[in-house]
RNA sequence: GCGAGCGUGGUGGAAUCGGUAGACACGCCAGACUUAAAAUCUGUUGUCCGUAUGGACGUGGGGGUUCAAGUCCCCCCGCUCGCACCA
């Protein structure tokens, strides 16, 4: 096919006021005034031209092609907040850049969009401003979807979905009904933020400083009975299965090894003297029994809670004790409370009796729910004993400093070595590690422990108390107990007439929706009213994709071909839960037949992009009447004689540099805007320069100017060279054709190791070096052609703009990736550099080939090195071939 | 508190493996074009000393390993992400 192209002359084309009056908004040092060649850069007449072509030549559809290889190329989809952000731009400009390449690799590429539908903010919305969750998630995911298409990314549109589609959720439930089948569903109690106020449950997100966020009433820890899925079961192979993950950022595999955390410790028991239960503990550090002061309990431990029954003052303390978050981190950052039961237990060495305490700080969840404490090598055991004047017992020290610890606890590295105190297991001098395993063994061959190898990862609680999430398809039945829905009756539909005017679930006072048939029996039943999770929505949706109108939730054929995901492209701040959660969703699939054996690891690459950061404009002058700082749009700012200023008021404004762009900081950018006022091609161009992909990149006004005019001296560059006479000839050919080679050659590896920007660097230089050439017109029109397709990734409209303007066949994105010819890119002499004493002095030119004995003899006779060596011999002379010359002296 | 990462000119940043620190771009300055400005084009530009040839310093701070450190090791400071019910 042939598209005429968008060159059009100055005169014939008048420019939107509007247009102009955004760029001024946007840019007011960069006005657009005053013709300079025949035609101009117009984004928005060739943006929408580009992307209806390629619409009707149906570019972007994947289909399953055995003959060609395939590629999945895979963002992570976006909540649908109703706005995109300059985020958002660069994780899909990043993936667009390599589905576009891999297209014209000739890969069949799958490179689908969708939304992570379900979540907490529709039902906010509904309570702050009325409404329904439903319409305004889909309100929201339109909005959304017309501020996407202009970027003309090469998304496969036909394969959309919502994961708030019942189509899509009944799925989810099918799937949910073969785990249970499967056993890899159960159901057990667990801790809950409970608002006594709004009686309600809390995310962690809607507690802030211990206290629920509308209420303000401080957060008790409750007790519910919740499902889970058996992650922790899989926790030995999703650890071991990383080695394998050798395309994610090692980052990534090792935050996740830390958080399955996999350690050997040692299991035991205190005996009581009054003859109770005994305490069953796990430590990682068992060498350290000599040093134990206190055993401790978790406030929820069964000891702890029968004692709460007729122990008024320390039921007091277990309240106390529960209040606040039940976030890690909140439960390790609260100050540390102590409540002496007045139990002692006999230490299972020496005898000793040992007080038991209940504290704030030890995990119900973890290991046995019991401690013991030694407080010289822990320091939050050690803070704990000197609140509460406990012993402090030194069991090892560094071998040249034997200071018993005061108020700092030694705790050295596992393998570093250190001197024993009277050790049980006699140890003298021996590394913590060896001392752990010495230990373990001693105990287990005495009979009083065992060895036992625990894992951090706890099971995936999966049941929310919303109602805007996947409903849990599950019947309680006082005769059956609990019994999964039929799968005929899938899906559970979310019934439409909610309201949220009072705190708590919806589904929970839905008595029409709530009361139904037993599938087992048949007699009046109640649907479980918990949601799902939406991590689980976004657990399988890159499955989904592969068939997206699948009555089952996948076909196995199309699984087969397009799993799995190739490249997966998203924010670190995934790089735990979302990413662990799928790995073990893949695997559960797979046991439940819905992917096959080779999607176990669905993602094959992994990229974590950084963020877009902007500058936080905040006023240096004025505050808001509660005393909160009050922050300003970066449009509404200006710099007057080196001074940021509010433009209106003229006041004084602080600058923060390179926050995350934030709605609560107003430091956004709205890509709309940017679009309107410079083009897509400009935004993709801007996000992908500069700053590596996996950093943050800040947004600057001047920065999406400089991509503008770039992109301008581009398509300058393409009209200079259609005008030339096409059988001028001039100087320089062959050397505009080895740097047009040199660029295919740099650009690809760019691209190929995402390092997009410094693909980016080259087509600068690239752009630059065609500036300059004096090279006849054919050569010149086949570097610019050349060029055409290496932006196209980038800058896919004009691209196609200039593909056609020079007379390219069909589409850019058709054409075939072009290929560097090697032999072009050899160079015949290096120039290197010569270092005397370290320290670069010179720098000689030589054959690229030759031997290291040649380039010392020239080395030595470079006339730097002659008058720092004044005739004596250098100590040393070090070569490396290629490198550089260092002569010590 | 715990786990992970990051820190380079006036600015964004580059620097496969430990081998020329500052590619490319912005900004600034100078020049060309213009009645003028903008736009465009050309050139300079890490800091300090020096007319210059040149020299000293320089990758958050301090120490170390090495012929050679932005890169590796130790300590410190600052920022970012995650911590299981935000998505």
């Amino acid at each position: 096919m042939r598209v005429s192209c968008a060159f059009k002359t100055v005169s014939s084309r008048p420019r939107a006021p509007e247009l102009l009056r955004q760029r001024r908004a946007l840019c007011p040092a960069f006005l657009y005034e005053g013709p300079t060649t025949m035609s101009r850069y117009t984004a928005s007449d060739i943006e929408p031209k580009w992307q209806e072509a390629w619409d009707k030549a149906n570019v972007f559809t994947a289909e399953r092609d055995e003959n060609k290889e395939k590629y999945y190329v895979l963002e992570m989809f976006p909540y649908p907040s109703g706005r995109i952000h300059m985020g958002h731009v660069r994780n899909y400009t990043m993936g667009d850049v390599i589905a576009r390449y891999k297209m014209s690799c000739g890969f069949s590429v799958l490179h689908p969009m969708g939304w992570d539908a379900f979540g907490m903010p529709a039902e906010n919305a509904a309570m702050a401003v009325g409404g329904h969750p439903k319409d305004w998630t889909y309100n929201n995911i339109a909005d959304m979807r017309a501020q996407m298409k202009p970027l003309g990314l090469s998304i496969d549109w036909s394969r959309e979905f919502a994961t708030c589609d019942p189509e899509y959720y009944g799925q989810q439930q099918a799937m949910f009904i073969d785990f249970m089948a499967k056993d890899l569903v159960y159901r057990k109690n667990a801790i809950v933020n409970w608002d006594p106020v709004d009686m309600t449950v809390l995310a962690n997100e809607q507690v802030e400083g211990g206290r629920g966020w509308r209420s303000g009433a401080l957060v008790e820890r409750r007790e519910l009975t919740q499902w889970f899925f058996k992650i922790s079961e899989f926790s030995d192979e999703l650890l071991s299965a990383l080695d394998g993950l050798e395309n994610w950022p090692a980052k990534v595999r090792l935050m996740q090894e830390n958080w399955i955390g996999k350690s050997r410790g040692l299991q035991f028991s205190f005996e009581r003297t009054d003859g109770g239960d005994p305490i069953e503990v796990y430590t990682t550090r068992p060498d350290t029994l000599n040093g134990a002061s206190f055993v401790g309990i978790s406030p929820d431990h069964p000891i702890s809670k029968k004692l709460e029954a007729d122990n008024p003052e320390l039921a007091a303390f277990n309240i106390e004790a529960r209040k606040g978050g039940t976030t890690e981190e909140a439960i390790e950052t609260a100050p540390k409370l102590g409540f002496d039961t007045g139990i002692k237990a006999k230490h299972p060495l020496t005898g000793a009796e040992l007080p038991v305490w209940i504290a704030n700080f030890i995990l119900m969840d973890y290991g046995t729910g019991a401690i013991f404490a030694c407080p010289a090598h822990d320091q939050r055991d050690l803070d704990f004993c000197r609140k509460y004047d406990l012993p402090v017992i030194d069991t090892f020290f560094a071998l040249d400093n034997e200071t018993p610890v005061a108020n700092e606890a030694f705790v050295p590295a596992k393998s570093e070595k250190v001197k024993w105190v009277d050790h049980f297991a006699g140890l003298d001098v021996a590394t913590g590690q060896d001392a752990i395993d010495a230990t373990i063994d001693f105990a287990e061959s005495a009979g009083w422990g065992t060895g036992v190898t625990k894992y951090r990862l706890r099971d995936w609680g999966l049941s929310r108390q919303r109602y805007w999430g996947c409903p849990i398809p599950i019947v309680h039945c006082d005769d059956c107990g609990v019994v999964p829905e039929k799968k005929e009756n899938l899906p559970v539909r979310l019934p439409d007439d909610v309201s949220f005017d009072k705190p708590g679930n919806p589904l929970d006072r839905h008595p029409t929706w709530r009361d139904c048939a037993c599938p087992s029996c048949g007699k009046p039943a109640k649907r479980e009213t918990d949601t799902m999770d939406t991590f689980v929505d976004s657990s399988w949706y890159f499955a989904r994709f592969t068939a997206p109108r699948a009555d089952t939730p996948t076909n196995m054929a199309d699984a087969d071909y397009w799993m799995n995901v190739d490249q997966y492209i998203g924010g670190i701040e995934h790089a735990i839960l979302h990413l662990l959660y799928s790995r073990f969703f893949a695997r559960a699939m797979h046991i439940a037949g819905h992917l096959p054996q080779k999607a176990v690891e669905p993602f094959n690459a992994l990229f974590t992009q950084g963020m877009v950061t902007h500058e936080i404009y905040e006023n240096a002058e004025r505050r808001t009447e509660h005393d909160r700082p009050i922050y300003h749009y970066p449009a509404e700012v200006e710099t007057r004689d080196g001074k940021v200023v509010v433009k209106k008021t003229g006041e004084l404004v602080k600058v923060t540099p390179s926050a995350k762009m934030s709605k609560s900081k107003n430091n956004v950018v709205d890509p709309v805007s940017i679009i309107q006022a410079f083009g897509a091609d400009t935004a993709r161009w801007f996000v992908l320069s500069d700053s590596p992909p996996e950093r943050d990149v800040e947004w600057t006004a001047a920065g999406a100017e400089a991509s503008s005019k770039h992109l301008n001296r581009v398509w300058n560059l393409c009209d200079k060279i259609a005008a030339m006479d096409p059988n001028a000839t001039g100087q320089g050919d062959d050397e505009l054709m080895r740097e047009t080679h040199k660029a295919i050659h740099d650009v690809t590896v760019g691209i190929e190791s995402f390092g997009f920007n410094a693909a980016i660097a080259k087509l600068y230089g690239f752009t630059n070096i065609i500036n300059k050439s004096k090279a006849g017109a054919a050569a010149q029109k086949q570097a610019i052609m050349t060029l055409a397709q290496l932006m196209s990734p980038m800058t896919p409209h004009l691209a196609e703009d200039i593909w056609a303007h020079q007379g390219g066949e069909g589409l850019v994105i058709n054409a075939p990736w072009p290929v560097a010819d090697e032999s072009m890119l050899v160079e015949d002499t290096i120039t290197m550099p010569i270092q005397i004493n370290g320290k670069r002095r010179s720098e000689i030119a030589v054959p690229a080939d030759m031997s290291k004995e040649e380039v010392e003899k020239v080395a030595l006779a470079n006339e730097a090195v002659q008058k720092a060596l004044d005739g004596n011999a250098p100590k040393k002379l070090i070569v490396v071939p290629g490198r550089i010359v260092n002569v010590v002296i």
